[in-house]
DNA sequence: TATTGTTATACTCTATAACTATA
DNA sequence: TATAGTTATAGAGTATAACAATA
């Protein structure tokens, strides 16, 4: 058995993992320790992305909405046709542009994301246990950095 | 609009994005960025995780070569078979266990790993240009520490 | 003519069960 | 009886194109 370092030069340190894999490998984990809290809550992954995004403020169509969270248009369609028949959130005709739906939370809606909200941040904080506060702080603002641009 | 806050009390910071959303979103980012990197060199990304890991070493058995890259065993065989045909990888009768197959990388496929890595570290060095050398080291350690436990 | 929301359809990915050959 | 590898099949998830209403 060979490692690739053993049969080939290495100046560039190829054991080290891909950025990808280590970001990869940590949203999995998240995602699967969201997943029970979510449906404690009687909610999936998507239709919580939506409801946390319109907590952020209502969307103006649901084009933008699906922009927003980086979803496609046409598959929204059933998640929000389920969000407005649970009674979490209203889709009503823009007055001035008859084609386009704004979005937006109603007050059950809302609660439902404060209630998920902070099950989660407990969730997260046990997540990043093993850091020093100040490394904490960091990694959000470096997380943020990263995710925006 | 209203956002959430300035309808219900907020103790807890609402506006803070998820730590899945931030990590889940930079995950994106990043295979986008590697997608065509790869298509360059022919693979795709399952083939060029199962390279990237036998670079680390030879998998004993198939089974244990998915369970380390966190894929299914019965998907991995058409993967295993188009490295096969491409002469990437060998696929050997184990001479202890007949029922199973030793996995390791030719050198064609470890030189294929190595010409890949290096653009994906350019890409990365790129994607963490706009954070100081002593942030990025540290960012690096965070990651191997959530992603390992 | 272009755009919003919608529906229908085809395609890919994923999960499960069952089969073979070995142990 | 259990395990490694394989195959087949059913289901979920995804992408694309086309349509009605409105701009």
């Amino acid at each position: 058995m060979h490692t690739i370092c053993q049969v080939y030069d290495c100046s560039v340190d190829h054991d080290e993992r891909d950025l990808g894999e280590l970001f990869a490998r940590i949203t999995q984990r998240l995602i699967a320790a969201e997943r029970p809290i979510l449906a404690r809550h009687g909610l999936q992954m998507w239709p919580y992305v939506v409801l946390a995004r319109l907590a952020q403020g209502s969307a103006a169509t649901q084009l933008e909405l699906a922009a927003q969270i980086g979803y496609d248009k046409t598959r929204l369609i059933a998640i929000l046709d389920d969000l407005v028949r649970e009674g979490l959130i209203e889709r009503r005709p823009d007055p001035a542009d008859r084609r386009a739906r704004n979005i937006s939370l109603t007050p059950a809606g809302a609660e439902r994301v404060v209630a998920v909200r902070s099950e989660i941040r407990a969730m997260e904080s046990e997540f990043l246990s093993g850091l020093p506060d100040a490394q904490r702080l960091e990694l959000r603002g470096v997380l943020a950095e990263l995710a925006s641009r």
